[in-house]
DNA sequence: CTACTTGAAAGTCAAAGATAGTCAAAGTCA
DNA sequence: TGACTTTGACTATCTTTGACTTTCAAGTAG
């Protein structure tokens, strides 16, 4: 398992039911044996708001990072994705939402995976790329449309 | 026995009774004495959906090729549905055999609605014309493992 | 009180490292 | 000959690291 995964794990626990947790990045990265930008690299690799968190942070003396999972509500949510599609999409960015969208209880993981599996890059192989991210919009946006209607 | 039969062998041991293994590409080839593109080759041509089985990838550090197999229960009735759809479909047959599926309690009217939100014509209006048909077996084929997994 | 100084955080970014993916040319075999 | 296989150069993506920058709180001088 790499490092990444380890951190994000720890936090994840950290988190636990509270949804929030406060570090100090040099501490953090001291324990774990890391650089402290480390930690600023799975923040921003894992903990966007695509993923469903918030995070704030101060710097200087008393500096802090404070994770929290961000609790929307179905309006927002659909808001927030609509917008959030636009024109093109890639796997990645799918994933992301469709996990957010799991985890806030909007889809279930049965049907996040059903949409996910048609949004795979492997899927478009054959596709021009440069419609690719057009194409996969257009499904995930209807497919999506179904599943909330 | 030539090179890719060995290394397909190999992985449905390692796919054993769990139906799923996790590799790294390059300690696989490695250990085999072949090179890592091999195995793309061998995860193309024998792990497909046709054959019943789904890959999952991440590069970079800590990176890994994950397969799974769908589930022995289902893998034969999956297996000739998978394959009866051949390289292309339209939009009318799709519909068919949804509709086939969900009268025969394989899957749900809600699963049914959801992928053929993504198997519609005007969803592939800018896709080359030769190219529709391929593309929505593709989705098709991948989205059918996968809940019927 | 205000302005300046200083040290303690966190942030940014680009280079290097670690994997996997793609593609096409060459080889093999029925 | 045609389909399948093997190979390797090149590409794309994800991770790790460290040098450098920015921000903040507290202390200090005027």
């Amino acid at each position: 398992m790499n490092l990444s995964k380890e951190i994000a794990d720890l936090l994840l626990q950290m988190l636990g039911e509270n949804g929030t947790v406060e570090i100090r990045r040099n501490d953090l990265a001291e324990q774990l044996g890391c650089v402290p930008s480390q930690i600023n690299y799975v923040l921003s690799s894992r903990f966007t708001p695509e993923h469903g968190y918030i995070v704030e942070s101060r710097r200087g003396g008393g500096g802090y990072i404070k994770i929290t999972r961000a609790s929307y509500n179905y309006e927002t949510l659909k808001m927030h994705l609509v917008n959030s599609i636009g024109d093109e999409i890639d796997e990645k960015t799918c994933r992301a939402n469709l996990e957010n969208l799991c985890s806030s209880g909007v889809l279930t993981q049965k049907d996040a995976r059903l949409i996910f599996s048609a949004l795979r890059d492997h899927v478009y192989r054959d596709v021009p790329k440069e419609l690719r991210g057009k194409l996969r919009a257009a499904i995930f946006k209807q497919m999506l449309l179904v599943t909330m209607q």
